[in-house]
DNA sequence: TATTGTTATACTCTATAACTATA
DNA sequence: TATAGTTATAGAGTATAACAATA
């Protein structure tokens, strides 16, 4: 394959591609923020931001959970996290509780209303990816969790 | 399906799993971070950032481009292109030239050094994307670029 | 009046480095 | 020495609002 061909592709209706149309990245990226602004619109100016609510699906999932495991989990650095659990915290979604074998660790623990949050969000969440993947049928939504996720799994 | 159901699934080997995991927008922004972080590990500190390859793209590609039509085919707003015009033009890879027809318009010239940079970028993120995606083959791959077009295409 | 390019400004997300209190 | 949580700080990336020049 010369460069040119690499360059110039053609689809099938014969009109010239550019090279970014090929790209996994490029099309990842413009997939990640129609679907970004979508959850906005969904979720509103004072609901839970993406990282917000995966932190609170995986404190209320996960029994015990420190602050540094979170943040392993989210993939983000644990400094960034403190501001993720304040918000949690600030909002009555979880507490910061103290573990007597290391005074070091401060155990995040779901409240009831963090529970009931979580549910809600979920709901609104579900509604969301139904709406902005109207175009996908299941399969096709199955197959793209799928991809995405082998692509994660090889990263981490 | 109960809300139950529908938040704790089960996988093939029957364990329980997050919903967090089933969502298209998670494993989207977390396969995004991925190919970003091996993106900038290939292009190196001083390589063109992702936005900016791809506006250079747009440059060599599209004839007598202007900044607005840049700007809308790249998603973001006119001000925040000044940016990235004004660092490919540092770099020497275009210029801007005064349209005697419209004098308000500044269009965008690729150079030949711009050209030039741009085959090699592309080999670069070519490379790139061979590396990180190497647990997918190109029928994956294509598949993964198909429904990710499918989003973008509805969502504009 | 509307549009192009531009500046100023602010906000979100994230990383790095350094601190404290524990272990 | 090493780890958990925290603070301060800085750098991308992006949006909004306003402006001058031009249509």
């Amino acid at each position: 394959m010369t460069r040119s061909q690499r360059k110039a592709r053609t689809t099938e209706a014969g009109q010239s591609e550019m090279a970014l149309e090929s790209l996994v990245g490029y099309n990842l990226k413009r997939a990640y923020v129609v679907l970004q602004s979508d959850y906005r619109s969904v979720m509103g100016d004072h609901g839970l931001s993406p990282r917000v609510f995966s932190a609170l699906t995986f404190v209320v999932e996960t029994p015990n959970l420190t602050q540094s495991d979170l943040a392993r989990r989210l993939g983000i650095e644990r400094s960034g996290l403190v501001a993720i659990v304040d918000e949690l915290e600030g909002r009555g979604y979880l507490r910061r509780v103290a573990v007597p074998q290391d005074r070091r660790i401060q155990a995040l623990s779901p409240t009831e209303a963090g529970v009931q949050a979580y549910e809600v969000a979920l709901e609104l969440v579900h509604d969301h990816e139904n709406r902005v993947l109207h175009m996908l049928n299941t399969e096709e939504r199955e197959q793209l969790v799928h991809l995405l996720k082998k692509i994660r799994e090889k990263g981490e």
